[in-house]
DNA sequence: GCCAACGTTGGC
DNA sequence: GCCAACGTTGGC
């Protein structure tokens, strides 16, 4: 099982709006390493902070939980979606999904500006020089440790 | 709105 | 395969 960080920007789902739908199929991703983590890594059981992100706080906010295997990126076909890939070949399609499902919204969210003064969180891919993956690894000890912070 | 950092595209 | 031009991300 691993652990994960996703970022939405709140202004198209936010922590609120994934406890409403309680799943959400998370499409769109159409950055190709993204893509190698849904694909090939994330599995039904793994767990994921929800992190907001493009926002006045950027913030992890809450968890949730892969419910689904990694399948085919619908919205890379669809001609009304914003993120529709003309170059997304059906038979050999470019890019992946998966399904999450709302865990918990965090009592105390936890700010980059935290995240960025706290040594013990200065190893986070997030808080590394031009990072901007938006499915990114987090470990087991960042994710006790944030966890625990978060309650 | 600015801009640094990174990714993608496409001509050569 | 190189690299300039352009696009995107995302914090500030």
């Amino acid at each position: 099982m691993n652990y994960w960080l996703f970022k939405s920007e709140p202004d198209e789902i936010s922590i609120d709006d994934l406890q409403q739908k309680d799943i959400e199929a998370w499409t769109g991703i159409r950055n190709y390493q993204a893509r190698n983590f849904i694909r090939d890594k994330i599995k039904i059981g793994d767990q994921l902070f929800f992190y907001h992100s493009s926002c006045k706080v950027p913030a992890i906010v809450g968890s949730a939980t892969v419910v689904s295997d990694s399948y085919i990126d619908p919205s890379a076909f669809d001609l009304n979606s914003a993120y529709v890939d003309p170059k997304s070949d059906p038979n050999k399609p470019r890019w992946y999904a998966v399904d999450i499902k709302f865990t918990q919204k965090f009592v105390k969210p936890l700010t980059l500006a935290k995240i960025k003064t706290d040594p013990k969180l200065s190893t986070m891919y997030l808080v590394e020089k031009g990072s901007r993956l938006s499915v990114q690894p987090v470990t087991t000890d960042e994710w006790q440790y944030i966890s625990q912070l978060c309650q």
